[in-house]
RNA sequence: GCGCCCGUAGCUCAACGGAUAGAGCAUCGGCCUUCUAAGCCGACGGUUGCAGGUUCGAAUCCUGCCGGGCGCGCCA
């Protein structure tokens, strides 16, 4: 590489960021052209640099004459001759034109644009990593499925999601806090814990009927038998006591509401207080265990798994409703107590108390985001599924009465994954049991095609996830197509070996201005477009964005590899070729790790 | 009925308010004595649901329709 261009191509300041050096350069220009022709002119939104997209617009583009034309009084195409005339020299750009309705074009120096390589060596994992967000405090919340059962296939969306942003946003320069809501508190966990006696008794010799309304999967068989092994006959009641005088079920011309509801008094009162909460505790514990093995398999962790039951015990729940009432928004009617949400935007007011003194759902949810608020984050982010969208303005009206700065707090909606198995779409219903389990599609998919397919789109799009597209070892599997980029890279240094060559890097550094190719240096355009993206796909909120890129670099990859070999007899030319692809395959590396996939060295 | 999300190639999807709207799959035609053919090259394919509006410039922003998903409980 010629050494004659100056500071800026030194290896201290790299130009990864080179829209924020070509503005530079514009804004003096813009100055320059301002002192020349006796005007003042600056634009609204500041100076902006995009990167081309190609087909001989150049590498980086900006509108600034469109901008300024009105102001100026100039035609566009005339105001950016201007300007270019008056454009600083320097070493990063080959040539500048001007284009189509007024765009300035940049093409920048093939010296520069090969700079990506060194620096991508020299930054290894951390390549693409960067202080973009200031150590910014976000609090991410994301999954947060009752533990009433395992996690299902539409839990594992926002699982993967949830886990690549935190990934992202710790890349682009956030502090993460992940966080697991767990809603061990409220009439849920009381059908859980029923449900788990009344098979407790079965598998004990008791004949009854089971509620319409209970949890009726396998796993509550599961946690009945852990419990007769840890406690033998401990909890047994006979059949008679349990089915006195309680009202019909739903099956029987009843309402299984209340037949539930009577079955868990009537357990509260056979059993005892301790020796209910013994069950209800297991019951939560197990579920809870459960689905934190089941994550940390994915791939999923979390900082902080936040209890609504220590909440209410630590009479957040109370203080929260305490704190609502003080400053007039709660108001009684028909026996419950309701929250004016409609002053903050909401439809209408939501209970919080019931009339039978339970405090609802959402009033454990108001505490929590209260909690949320006073424990200092700057950005706030609730990962919900599609269903819960209902729940972002009441949340809200709740934090606005409290007068927190709502503008902090971001809800990011996931639209449900529709399973299919070839073109048969699959039904998953949740009280039945009958759904498939986050485990299962792992299990079948492997969990690096399963989190990419989650991660693949944007999430406010619904997503057709085929099983049989993301289990097929073909091209049409885009997972693959990246993984085996990655392995190639380390299939062709295997061959290096074979032939008893070795990789001198530096060696191929000093020689990277022989990648003249075309292939080459879209290949390293590539490259230098990785460090905005993970940018952009961070604060945009959209992992998609980076999936979408390693497969448009693994492409380029692919395409470079079937157009020239690397390893040729002119050791300076193999070794250049030598640091992009081992390059290429830092940065695949590095992507697939964003986004918790792995990278094989072979396949 | 009200609210939120979505309508882009035959299918699944991309596209900071920018230039000739791009990929993959499917279909059709090529490429393995050469580092993995899980690959590459080419062809075909579009009134961006419809109609207005804002803008130098709209798939993108605004309004109204049409179509689909989800939600509208003293459930969670």
């Amino acid at each position: 590489m010629k050494t004659d261009n100056g500071p800026l191509l030194s290896t201290r300041k790299l130009p990864l960021f080179m829209k924020e050096d070509l503005a530079a350069l514009l804004a003096q220009a813009l100055d320059n052209h301002c002192k020349a022709a006796d005007v003042s002119l600056s634009p609204p939104d500041g100076i902006q640099v995009e990167r081309g997209r190609g087909s001989g617009h150049g590498d980086y583009a900006s509108n600034l004459a469109m901008q300024l034309a009105k102001v100026a009084k100039m035609p566009p195409r005339d105001l950016a001759t201007a300007i270019v005339a008056h454009l600083p020299a320097s070493p990063l750009v080959e040539k500048v034109e001007v284009a189509g309705p007024g765009f300035i074009n940049f093409f920048v120096t093939a010296q520069a644009a090969a700079l990506v390589i060194e620096k991508i060596h020299e930054q290894g994992a951390e390549f693409g990593r960067s202080h973009h967000g200031r150590g910014s405090r976000v609090l991410l919340e994301f999954v947060s499925a009752n533990p009433t059962g395992p996690l299902h296939v539409g839990h594992g969306r926002g699982a993967a999601f949830g886990s690549s942003l935190a990934n992202l946003l710790e890349a682009a320069g956030h502090e993460v806090h992940r966080e697991y809501y767990v809603n061990d508190a409220g009439r849920q966990i009381h059908i859980l814990t029923a449900s788990v006696w009344l098979r407790y008794l079965e598998h004990r010799g008791e004949s009854l009927p089971f509620p319409v309304n209970a949890y009726r999967g396998d796993y509550i068989h599961d946690i009945a038998r852990d419990l007769e092994a840890a406690h033998g006959e401990r909890f047994r009641v006979a059949a008679s006591e349990l089915l006195a005088n309680l009202p019909a079920d739903a099956n029987e011309g009843g309402d299984k509401e209340q037949y539930i509801d009577a079955v868990i008094a009537r357990a509260q009162i056979l059993l005892g207080t301790d020796r209910y909460q013994e069950i209800l505790r297991a019951a939560v514990a197990a579920i809870t265990r459960d689905i934190e093995e089941d994550l940390a398999a994915f791939g999923v962790h979390y900082d902080r798994w936040f209890s609504e039951q220590a909440l209410v015990d630590a009479g957040g729940v109370n203080n929260a409703l305490d704190r609502l009432e003080a400053a007039g928004e709660i108001y009684e009617k028909e026996g419950a107590q309701w929250f004016r949400s409609s002053h903050y935007g909401d439809e209408k007011d939501r209970v919080v108390k019931r009339a039978d003194g339970l405090t609802t759902y959402f009033a454990s949810d108001i505490a929590y985001h209260l909690d949320k608020f006073e424990r200092g984050f700057e950005q706030i982010i609730d990962v919900f599924g599609a269903d819960h969208h209902g729940y972002m303005a009441r949340v809200k009206a709740s934090l606005a009465a409290f007068g927190k700065p709502i503008e902090q707090l971001t809800f990011r909606l996931v639209q449900f994954a529709i399973l299919y198995r070839g073109t048969e779409r699959m039904q998953m219903s949740t009280r039945s049991g009958e759904f498939v389990t986050l485990r299962e599609l792992r299990e079948e998919v492997g969990n690096d095609a399963t989190r990419f397919f989650y991660v693949m789109r944007r999430p406010e799009q619904h997503l057709d996830f085929d099983l049989e597209l993301a289990k097929s070892r073909s091209n049409d599997n885009p997972v693959y197509y990246v993984q085996y980029a990655h392995a190639r890279v380390c299939s062709v240094l295997a061959q290096m070996g074979e032939r008893n060559l070795e990789h001198d890097l530096t060696r191929g550094i000093s020689a990277l201005s022989r990648l003249t190719e075309s292939h080459e240096q879209a290949l390293i355009g590539e490259l230098g477009r990785y460090p905005e993206i993970v940018v952009a796909a961070a604060e945009a909120h959209e992992p998609h964005q980076i999936a979408q890129y390693l497969r448009e670099l693994a492409a380029a990859f692919h395409t470079y590899y079937n157009a020239h070999p690397f390893l040729v007899d002119d050791p300076d030319l193999r070794d250049a070729r030598l640091a992009l692809i081992t390059a290429v395959r830092q940065v695949i590396r590095n992507g697939l790790d964003l986004l918790g996939v792995s990278a094989p060295e072979s396949m």
